[in-house]
DNA sequence: AAGAAGCACAACCGCAGGATT
DNA sequence: GAATCCTGCGGTTGTGCTTCT
């Protein structure tokens, strides 16, 4: 592994961090807030990058963080959530008030993938693992969208379908931000096909659910009344 | 008792994207 | 527009503890 550039500069700590310097790091940001993470190593009298420092306050300094094992609550959600969000750690974490990013990656990793899996579900696609090879080995050839296909489809032009309804139109882009303006139902005789005019792939109903996260209103777990299942007509 | 393996958590790294010069 | 800096994100690795053999 390489270091970081601004390590180069001069020589840095690296590795756990000692209790004085969490101290240091508390009493600067407590007293002063962290402004520039940048000065804030120097202006703190420590000897480790901004980043590093950045890190350690979000992770474990902050007053905020909810210390202590996940509730069953916590797992459902962030089970929930990752089916939506996919490896989106920051915005689970933005459900999950005082838990950071990296923790709920970690547990994600090292807890939740073994537990799903061990119910025969896949961890990636969420769904049991016969589903899958049945769906494979069938007539239907849509694209599978997945968390790590994300960030072509953010990039991707609009096109308009033209065979949407309009209601469902109206109905199906008041989930969505107002940028994204071109989503569209597009029903099929043969299967419930969404069709993502954002991008112009061709969603099955349950795969809709790993769409790219600006396409996803954060809050829909909060609603049951927008569940996307209320659109597949 | 000692070493190996597994596990959970902490921290680092590269990269992308926005802001500034 | 190019270069540089800074921040945030997600993937990966390192570390220390626990359990197993």
């Amino acid at each position: 592994m390489g270091r970081h550039s601004c390590c180069f500069k001069q020589k840095l700590r690296k590795g756990l961090w000692s209790p004085e310097e969490d101290e240091k790091l508390l009493n600067y940001i407590t007293k002063h807030g962290h402004g520039c993470w940048s000065t804030v190593p120097k202006l703190a009298g420590l000897q480790r990058c901004g980043k590093s420092c950045r890190l350690r306050w979000i992770n474990y300094l902050r007053p905020d963080l909810k210390r202590g094992p996940f509730s069953q609550q916590e797992e459902d959600l962030i089970i929930e959530l990752h089916s939506v969000l996919g490896n989106r750690w920051s915005q689970i974490a933005a459900q999950l008030p005082g838990r950071t990013d990296n923790e709920i990656k970690n547990l994600w990793n090292s807890c939740i993938k073994k537990k799903l899996k061990q119910k025969g579900i896949d961890p990636n696609t969420h769904k049991p693992y016969l589903d899958q090879e049945t769906n494979n080995n069938g007539k239907n050839n849509s694209l599978i969208i997945t968390s790590n296909d994300q960030k072509s489809h953010e990039k991707a032009s609009p096109i308009q379908s033209p065979d949407m309804s309009t209601t469902t139109f109206e109905a199906f882009s008041n989930l969505f931000s107002p940028s994204l303006n071109s989503c569209a139902v597009a029903p099929s005789s043969t299967s419930q096909v969404v069709h993502n005019t954002n991008n112009g792939f061709l969603w099955q109903p349950d795969e809709f659910l790993s769409a790219p996260s600006e396409l996803m209103r954060s809050d829909w777990h909060r609603h049951p009344t927008l569940q996307p299942e209320l659109f597949w007509i």
